[in-house]
DNA sequence: GACTAAAATGAATCTCGGG
DNA sequence: ACCCGAGATTCATTTTAGT
């Protein structure tokens, strides 16, 4: 690769997202079938790139180039010269038909991540998390040569250092029993009766297990959103996007792997909308001003509120402020006031009196958004 | 799936490894004292070098206190392209260094750990395993924005494809209750007594635990082999080989690190045989969360849960939560609000309907342990 | 001292929308 | 583009303060 500057493309201009015909596949090379598609038309990628070159590199070698397996110092640029290049391509388009504010998915293991990794970053991208898979049925180092490789690593990266992205924060912590999801994620290999066969064997070398973009889509899409996968194979991204309520576009050309994707989503069933809600993080939620809690009788002007171990107190103002003493402003202002702190949720560290205790306003909050929407 | 083409090791006639003057610091950049030392003379090398972390303003917890970041000068390049220009140069000089059977560890994070892999393979490294070190008690992200980071990467590497390298599979195994040892290691940071202070606060900003260091010494170097780490800040790889028998070389350029790391190194013990087995780590036991059940697919997004006498229900949702008309929540929450219950065990309290009646969705997590575990 | 509650802290690319 | 203010946000562990 050696020390190519960064260059850091960036867009001259907002460009408008476009809508785009999807739950469909597209046959044929993926850097030549993205290179058909609009600019900014899709919310999220999920890759699964080939590392061997005899996937995906063979248009990358030189005119006429043949690698002679005696010249070593040749064969090792070209290799890897190769692949850059062809990682490089595939990743141009991807940012080029990904929407400002999508974001893209690419897996591998150390055999390729590291160039992705550097591609990533060259063409601009910025990089978000990278994440383990750790497979808790890993295959064995059969000849005791080195550790078991029991993992293998996902980037996720946004348009842009200052790129909006979209991620359902409550819904992975949800998922987690309630702590935030890790960048270390354990899942089973695929295998058993979701591992697609063709004659007895199976179909796809490197199948993805469904868990794997079950999180993946579930953590950073919305429903209705459009996934793209380029390596789609036999369709993992599809079938779990369709169970999810997402719509898809695959690009995929090998003809066996094309029937047995279609054919796997085709069966595949959508989860009815009760299921597919998730847990909405604070922001986007309706909001609440404290102040509506106060003109509606939620709470009385001249209620005193303290924190947690009554340290300090406040009194409720007729216009949703809390005063101190001679000061007064906001819940979150006076909060962070008083504690000498750059800031302060001043939801969960104002408290009233309520039977059996101190409550946080927060409570009340919630009990109003029960009562009043829909 | 395949590996990519064999990339070649060349060197042009063989070089003897030559013995030097070990159990050292050298005082000054690491490129300029490297280049000072003769070719193919260090056993091992462990290099944690700058990540290039690219911080923006200050983070602020929750809680009001400030984040005391990675601000230090020797952090700070211009550009991804100095970063890689830096580190092909340093890893240079370490393959010079290195004896043909020795072999290199890296550290690194998503910041840089993708600029160091392809760097490595540029120069001819040939990547043997990426390990990842998963951290049992990491920093969380305090504002929701993304996966907590819970790991960082390193990076094994051999001369060449066809380069020998020292593996003591054996101890490993031992090390790991006699299972292969796994390519992910749960560790957790340096902190309490190990974490070296000076005037009351942390003497380096990023000490790694020597549990990380004496698993990497103990797997890839012998007795006596000689240890080079270009980056020796406080000394823990230092402390670590004279613990186990092995010799250093340290390069420093801060004399605030040094001194710590000379004092260090100086009370350390090296340990007799009897004591080496002690050093066993790998707590925590398995442990399942309910929206792990969800999205393997071992229970269904819509399907019914209820009590053992079916006083209450509610439908499990594709993000791992219950809910109940509107109300949603954790199984443990819901079961809790419910009964009116200050707590309640989801796992117990929640069933299925299942052939011959109902059965607690603590069995699917016996199950799911039963399969999916080693 | 013993026990408990509170505070501190770790390689972190850590808000968002309106004016 | 910047500025400002409302509002959302944390896990495991160790150390220190308090009873």
């Amino acid at each position: 690769m050696g020390v190519m500057e960064r260059v850091a493309p960036r867009r001259k201009k907002a460009i408008a997202p476009v809508e785009i015909e999807a739950d469909r596949l597209l046959r044929g090379d993926c850097i030549a079938e993205m290179a058909k598609l609009p600019d900014a038309c899709i919310d999220m990628i999920f890759a699964d790139p080939p590392y061997n070159l005899q996937l995906g590199g063979d248009l990358f070698r030189p005119e006429g180039g043949r690698v002679d397996a005696v010249d070593n110092d040749w064969d090792k640029f070209d290799t890897l010269g190769s692949y850059d290049r062809f990682t490089k391509t595939w990743l141009a388009q991807a940012r080029r038909i990904l929407k400002p504010n999508g974001s893209i998915w690419v897996i591998g293991s150390y055999h390729n991540i590291f160039r992705v990794g550097t591609a990533l970053q060259d063409e601009g991208f910025w990089i978000l998390n990278d994440i383990i898979w750790r497979k808790s049925n890993p295959m064995p180092n059969f000849k005791g040569t080195r550790f078991t490789n029991a993992h293998e690593t996902l980037i996720w990266a946004s348009q842009g250092e200052d790129a909006k992205y979209t991620f359902n924060y409550k819904a992975m912590k949800t998922l987690n029993d309630e702590l935030q999801m890790r960048s270390d994620w354990v899942l089973p290999i695929c295998g058993g009766q979701e591992r697609l066969k063709r004659n007895g064997t199976k179909a796809h070398p490197t199948q993805k297990p469904e868990a794997l973009l079950y999180r993946v889509l579930l953590a950073c899409t919305k429903p209705g959103d459009v996934v793209l996968d380029p390596f789609f194979g036999t369709g993992t991204t599809g079938a779990v996007a369709k169970r999810l309520g997402r719509r898809w576009i695959g690009i995929e050309r090998e003809d066996s792997y094309i029937e047995v994707a279609m054919e796997r989503i085709e069966a595949a069933l959508p989860l009815d909308e009760s299921a597919l809600t998730i847990m909405q993080s604070a922001k986007g939620q309706p909001k609440v001003a404290f102040g509506t809690l106060v003109e509606t009788g939620y709470l009385q002007p001249g209620t005193e509120l303290m924190d947690t171990r009554r340290r300090w107190r406040a009194v409720v103002r007729a216009d949703g402020s809390l005063s101190v003493g001679n000061d007064s402003g906001s819940i979150h202002k006076m909060g962070a006031t008083l504690q000498g702190a750059p800031s302060c949720n001043g939801w969960t560290f104002w408290h009233y009196e309520a039977e059996g205790g101190l409550k946080p306003i927060d409570a009340l909050r919630q009990t109003y958004l029960l009562a009043n929407e829909p």
